[in-house]
RNA sequence: GCCGACGUAGCUCAAUCGGCAGAGCAUCGACCUUGUAAGUCGAGGGUUGCCGGUUCAAUUCCGGCCGUCGGCUCCA
């Protein structure tokens, strides 16, 4: 892997920059607790992190690092730098690598797997044997196959932070012990690091969850419940406007909207199939007269009883069925992250009945959803990820029908190339039932969620006897594709918030215009001019109070609204409005129709500019 | 769920070593009648997340629970 990227002489850099402050990092933790078990320490974006076991103390806790801790870790790091220790390299056999790190369980193990191939040091899959190496700067000598700096010197003292302890399943599984691990960051400078940091608070102010409470978006309270946001007026208007995006798209899209409620029998889930494999992420059962019954966790079974509903011929097909429906899933607690993650969620959902002959285009249309979206809301930062079945054994988490999933994950491979979108491949991603194609994104604070997805599904049409009548007369079991382009308006909404900063495009801004009369005065004035804006379906507010006028500015700019009205002796004399936008650019003397009209396009046509 | 940190008024935050819980903003009232990001004065607002313990006395120390945050795991 080393040599192949060294064209690109920065990146490599930074790489052995920041592995080599993770082994400096790992020495001095070594002095601190000479007891420390070692496990990984590898280079991630912005920077490294390694992970200890310190052991129990007394009472049989783990042992864990103080933020104290972590400032002496920096101190003695400073020190080995300041010692300009060169990184020395050499091969060892397997044997001589456990007698060397005798005493170090995690590391026999890692070394167990080089020797007979399996996993190696970041968890990625290798085959056979292989070569094994150590670096070694002054007594602290790493099981590594590098590359390193040459001298410890070359880590500048001062472009370095540790930034935070954080737990971590040893090879990232929960059923092993729980790690310390460490976070730091380290940058070719002074500089670049204090911009880094800069970036990280700037990224905060963006916040879904800061944003959302002061642009009074939603709440989360504690007697309804974690991951049950409430939202508030400012968030159903958000809710509406992306509902009727979706109704008029998905109309044009050939479409039809179902209905389904909001729980169902057992039966329903043992019949779908999502119970043995869903049942974890499942509010319980409530059991009235003998019958259990669960809150839905997805849309999909009920889609598949309406297309049971009736008998299908081929010309119906495609049948596109779309609901922004309801579901609740049960997330562990630790899981839940503001709008993104949570418990209570409402799906742009569809499922799409097609014979096989027409899944190319149908799912190809999708694609095209996405895309149109993606240039409605100007979103340019997202990666298709193709979400294919583990390589090796389907397990307990797919189903087990290996010709199936070969088949359909060539169809998607196939649709995607023939329509030139390009895609990221990743194995054990899919879903129970089938491939898929997920957009990846990222929140303001760098966390990757998936925003939308298109999936393949083979195995629920089959399971619910899904059938339609083929030119042949014969019964012929459709495919399905499940898809939420508009993600669910939790996820969307909150990762909108952070891509707008708050500041949505006039159609999606919650309050459109404030009307600001100057004094008292004028405030007849303002409420006839909002009255003819609420004729026109905007979303218009008069700021009467007894505040003066630059008050009012500050609070409309504060909420963000698009578009400030601002009418005094003048304006009310010449029926016009001093305008003034969310950006601060001013137009004075505007005459009150074409202002009404100005807002009124803008809104028509979803525009960007304000 | 796991590891760690945190939880004070609607919001953002103070409160020395354990000694009567405070400020700004917001809200309400009065005055001011104002020209593009905060006018002035006044008032109300708290079981310091919840439960228990130690103490003459707990926001402060200890334990349990709930919630939030940073990660891990998981995921639309």
């Amino acid at each position: 892997m080393a040599g192949q990227h060294n064209h690109d002489g920065d990146k490599d850099f930074m790489h052995r920059l920041r592995h080599s402050t993770a082994h400096i990092m790992a020495e001095a933790v070594l002095q601190l607790y000479p007891d420390a078990k070692l496990a990984i320490g590898p280079a991630i974006d912005a920077g490294f992190y390694y992970d200890f076991d310190l052991g129990k103390d007394e009472q049989g806790r783990p042992k864990t690092f103080t933020p104290e801790d972590l400032a002496e870790i920096e101190k003695r790091m400073r020190q080995s730098i300041a010692a300009k220790k060169p990184f020395q390299y050499r091969e060892v056999s397997a044997d001589e690598a456990r007698q060397l790190f005798q005493g170090q369980p995690y590391k026999q193990e890692l070394i167990d797997g080089l020797a007979k191939g399996g996993l190696d040091e970041d968890g990625n899959e290798i085959e056979g044997p292989v070569p094994m190496s150590t670096y070694r700067h002054g007594n602290f000598e790493d099981l590594c196959r590098g590359p390193h700096l040459e001298h410890t010197g070359q880590i500048p003292p001062d472009a370095f932070k540790l930034m935070n302890v954080a737990g971590a399943y040893w090879r990232g599984d929960e059923h092993n012990p729980m790690l310390q691990r460490v976070y730091g960051t380290v940058w070719q400078n002074k500089k670049d690091l204090a911009a880094h940091l800069t970036m990280l608070e700037e990224a905060k102010k963006r916040d879904h969850r800061k944003l959302g409470k002061d642009l009074e978006i939603f709440v989360f309270d504690e007697e309804v419940g974690p991951g049950l946001p409430l939202w508030l007026p400012r968030g159903g208007v958000l809710i509406e406007e992306l509902e009727r995006l979706a109704k008029e798209v998905e109309e044009q899209a050939g479409y039809v909207r179902v209905r389904s409620p909001h729980l169902a029998k057992e039966d329903l889930f043992l019949h779908s199939g999502h119970l043995p494999y869903y049942e974890e992420s499942m509010y319980p059962a409530m059991e009235l007269e003998g019958v259990r019954y669960y809150v839905k966790p997805m849309n999909c079974p009920f889609h598949h009883k309406i297309f049971a509903a009736r008998p299908h011929s081929y010309r119906d097909l495609p049948l596109r069925f779309a609901e922004y429906g309801t579901c609740y899933r049960y997330e562990k607690s630790g899981e839940l992250f503001g709008l993104m993650r949570v418990r209570s969620m409402q799906m742009n959902d569809a499922h799409i009945y097609c014979a096989e002959d027409q899944f190319e285009r149908e799912f190809m249309a999708v694609i095209d959803l996405y895309l149109h979206y993606f240039k409605l809301f100007d979103i340019d930062k997202y990666v298709m990820r193709f979400s294919t079945h583990h390589k090796r054994g389907l397990g307990k988490k797919y189903i087990d029908n290996e010709r199936l999933w070969l088949k359909t994950e060539d169809m998607v491979r196939r649709a995607m190339s023939n329509g030139g979108i390009p895609f990221v491949e990743q194995a054990d991603e899919a879903a129970f039932y089938g491939p898929k194609i997920d957009v990846q994104v990222w929140s303001a604070i760098g966390r990757e969620f998936t925003l939308a997805t298109n999936q393949v599904d083979f195995a629920q049409p089959a399971r619910f006897s899904l059938a339609f009548t083929n030119r042949e007369g014969q019964e012929e079991t459709p495919l399905c594709i499940h898809r939420a382009p508009l993600s669910t308006h939790e996820r969307m909404i909150g990762f909108l918030i952070e891509h707008y900063a708050g500041n949505f495009p006039a159609w999606l801004a919650p309050e459109q215009v404030r009307v600001i009369p100057i004094t008292d005065a004028h405030n007849e004035y303002a409420y006839r001019l909002a009255d003819r804006l609420a004729a026109a379906h905007v979303r218009v507010q008069v700021d009467a109070g007894q505040e003066r006028m630059n008050a009012k500015i500050r609070s409309a700019q504060l909420l963000k609204v698009p578009y400030m009205a601002v009418v005094g002796e003048q304006e009310a004399q010449n029926n016009t409005v001093s305008l003034r936008k969310r950006d601060g650019s001013r137009q004075d003397g505007m005459d009150a129709d074409a202002f009404v009209a100005l807002v009124q396009e803008r809104i028509a046509t979803r525009a960007k500019e304000l």
